[in-house]
DNA sequence: CCTATGTCAGGATAACTGAAATCG
DNA sequence: CCGATTTCAGTTGTCCTGACATAG
């Protein structure tokens, strides 16, 4: 892999891609042992900050497709950390709230996500980490919500 | 998804994978036009560089596995672009060379990514960009072997 | 024997599409 | 009638496992 070619070693997307798949393999590799999906760290976490909300404003705000995320506010409704009820004032939506053992777990995957950040990260020193972060930042916003 | 929670917003493994994402899209679109997929490249590529080579050897050069490195072969076999022959040396290997048509669509590829790379880091300066490539280098020669 | 190679069949998961049912 | 929301069924693509036959 680090012997491949010279049109390949230092491509950008090819070395994003790269990058990523390990890092999202060991974030749910290390999710996996608190029975946790790396979308249930994306709802819990925006659920925390961003009072009750519809599903509709969960998908939007984690990116997780609206599709998809009905299974994950199932997993997280049967696992007791967010409870899932009709909204009363638009009758189409859910109101979804996070729950104390919720916000519990919430904690729990804060350590555990940062662990893997440190592991993945590893090879950087704090300043390069940073540069990094606000590197993908820009990638990220620029192509916003095309993403 | 810029409107996202703190604790998403900057966390770096999500960044990474965002970011991956929509990179890997837009390069399997763009490959897509000239029909080819990302693994053409990085075969081609590989070929161009390091001679006639093994299926075994383009596959730990590649990081495509050996399973799905068969079907690769045989798309830019039908193409015209690379002649997969039994080794007479060693008759368990096939040795895999590049053609003429296939040199000029490497070159034609080579067009192509270089415009997607143009487009994914345009909100970068030509130094960030570099910066980025080299932050990336260090993750995946890090994690090196185990990618 | 044991390992390496190419091949195939299939699994697991992610991201997505399409359509239905419900409601505003 | 149109649009938004939740939900389900199913497609596609990628990464990976396991097994096999063949050959060193």
């Amino acid at each position: 892999m680090s012997d491949s070619a010279e049109r390949l070693r230092k491509l950008p997307t090819r070395l994003l891609s790269l990058a990523a798949i390990h890092s999202d393999r060991r974030v749910t590799e290390e999710l996996a042992r608190a029975d946790a999906r790396k979308w249930h760290y994306a709802v819990l976490a925006t659920l925390d900050e961003f009072a009750p909300a519809s599903q509709a404003e969960l998908s939007s705000r984690t990116g997780i497709h609206r599709s998809d995320l009905v299974a994950v506010i199932n997993e997280l409704a049967d696992r007791g950390f967010i409870q899932r009820a009709p909204d009363p004032a638009d009758r189409r939506r859910n109101v979804v709230t996070l729950t104390g053992p919720g916000r519990r777990q919430l904690l729990r995957l804060d350590g555990l996500i940062a662990d893997v950040e440190d592991e993945v990260l590893a090879p950087l020193t704090p300043e390069q980490r940073d540069q990094l972060t606000g590197l993908l930042c820009a990638l990220v916003d620029h192509h916003g919500r095309r993403m």
